[in-house]
DNA sequence: CTTAGCGACTCAAAGGTTTTCATCGAGGAG
DNA sequence: CTCCTCGATGAAAACCTTTGAGTCGCTAAG
């Protein structure tokens, strides 16, 4: 019987060119230890002389799984994906997933439609766990995916409830404050904040961060503080709502890069200069940004590669089953000094 | 027997439900006309009762189909991820399979790893089909994936012979004759151009597009462009040594947005004034660039979501054996005016 | 009345892998 | 020399769906 008809070759292939039969040839595959080193040369051999590929739907068939994971971005304000960060985490999580060999499956979603496609999807059992982007508060994806036997990795912390809940954070607020230290340090007396909306975890950390570094009260902070909205509009709006208000601020400290390109240009607009008449201090270090702005931005960096790292592979830890020391995990952030502060 | 085991129902506890077997209750599932009226209502009322799922690992096995399509992006320079453009891309991407109900499965190469890992996961079966973007001269990705018997969608003209191939392109030559006329048409006489790299065909057809609008030959092409990469630094440093050699222009086509922000800053360095003394136009239309330079960037508008959403229907045509009227398909570019130009 | 044709349906095979259980053989203990 | 143990292996079941072949009951034609 001639094997080269064009299909591709199956295990069974393999094992008869081996010699052996396909549950050895099976447990070679599987790297199972109770196997001779004869047949397990003999199978490697045939592998690679056939460019034998199992059939990932067969696998998934018996083992139950799929070798695929979710990666999901639920986020209501689609021109929330113009921002870098959000390329920044889906390459990622690309290089992440592929260097652990499973099939990243990327989820986008935007409308209760979306919503309940991807609910579908995640209990339709087409994946083996999920890595999931939901800032928002009262995100419904939320509640409906920790409802599901899933395993689910979080970045950062969403909203609710986190008992039981496996994330992984940026320290925000230990970013926050050393921002602010760092503003402090050099002097400044009148230090302001433009925050993040405040329907994102990531955001009020920051604030907190801010208002515990500076030692205020809810009515201190609220005078000294205004919401940027993480866009770069509303960053430019917010320091010019905080200029009218606080005349003498020598220093602000803006909650993401992209409100603080805008949060420049408002100062620029306003005559003052940076950072000799106002320290800026950014938060992200997204060099796309930060590097660009004149003058080019002081800010915190938070690792997204690592932190994306990490969830990958407590999501693997999940999935086969280990435990893990810890469900939540922290990451540090750090100071990068350019010329703005 | 108590079917609540907290097993995922099968097509066999569906059609016990529904009182047929289950051949009829798989026809029903997947629209066979061969059915009566009653047992299609039956079948249906037992799907939704049972909250069943088909099981895609046993119907892959079955039909070898896999229900999904790669997504992949061929890109040497890590960085390049960082253009808005990227995001945007995906995020189409993501919208339009999730319309007709295919996985996408993300795939970024690029180092030669990536590259081995993206062709034995394209030539493993995992998916029906793939989309590629990969732009730059003689990328290996390409001539290895031409091979493969796996139907394929390019984004744009991958470099190296079309024959056969399928593709949906921006009409960039077009595009940039839109925008060269249109500046002759406000009377500039000293028209320039910074081009994108010259191993990426969409860059070497704006600056066609651009040198028969002039109606330029070769040597005073060279004299009248220079490569600005891609890149918002290049872009800048290129406009600089345009303004060393041509003193006098008037005029400028970019062949980027991302370029055409940093050529505004090397004009406003050089005490320039936009548009009264040098009238500039983009490309891309990317509003996040566009609409925040000073002055809002005129720029030409591809539309990137028109692209793939084309891209995707194409595929699908091809995964469903119909016969494409044309393989290669070319959309119209617009110009947007703003205030540079 | 017989038979061909037809529509709706059921039966069972096929698809490729993992895994349990049984088998086989070799080597050590008694 | 026999009995056990243990490691390597093979046979076969199981995973769940699609689909071609065959069955059954009817109607229409002869």
């Amino acid at each position: 019987m001639l094997v080269s008809n064009h299909a591709r070759p199956t295990l069974e292939d393999v094992a008869a060119r081996a010699g052996v039969s396909r549950a050895t040839a099976s447990r070679v595959l599987n790297a199972s230890p109770r196997v001779s080193p004869e047949a397990l040369e003999a199978v490697n051999a045939a592998v690679s002389a056939l460019g034998y590929q199992p059939n990932r739907a067969a696998r998934a068939l018996v083992t139950r799984r799929t070798g695929a994971v979710a990666v999901l971005f639920s986020e209501p304000e689609p021109k929330i994906f113009d921002d870098p960060h959000f390329a920044r985490l889906i390459r990622a999580g690309a290089r992440a997933l592929a260097d652990v060999d499973v099939q990243m499956v990327l989820m986008l979603v935007h409308s209760p439609d979306d919503q309940a496609r991807a609910h579908r999807f995640l209990a339709g059992g087409h994946v083996d766990g999920a890595l999931v982007f939901a800032p928002h508060r009262n995100d419904e994806v939320v509640s409906v995916v920790k409802k599901l036997p899933l395993p689910v990795v979080y970045a950062g912390k969403p909203w609710g409830s986190l008992r039981g809940m496996h994330l992984v954070d940026n320290d925000n607020e230990g970013g926050a404050v050393l921002a602010t230290e760092h503003l402090k340090s050099l002097g400044r007396k009148k230090i302001v904040h433009v925050s993040g909306p405040l329907d994102e975890l990531s955001a009020i950390d920051r604030l907190n961060g801010f208002k515990s570094a500076m030692s205020l009260d809810d009515k201190g902070t609220a005078r000294l503080t205004e919401d940027g909205g993480f866009t770069r509009e509303g960053g430019r709006k917010a320091m010019s709502s905080l200029l009218a208000r606080v005349p003498a601020l020598d220093a602000v400290f803006v909650a993401s890069d992209l409100m603080a390109a805008g949060a420049l240009e408002s100062l620029h607009e306003a005559g003052k200069r940076v950072p000799e008449d106002v320290a800026v201090v950014g938060f992200d270090d997204h060099v796309t940004i930060a590097e660009h702005t004149s003058p080019p931005l002081t800010s915190v960096r938070q690792d997204s590669d690592e932190q994306v790292k990490h969830m990958v592979e407590h999501l693997m830890k999940l999935l086969r089953d280990e435990t893990v020391k810890r469900k939540q995990q922290m990451l540090p952030t750090v100071l990068v000094r350019r010329e703005s502060a």
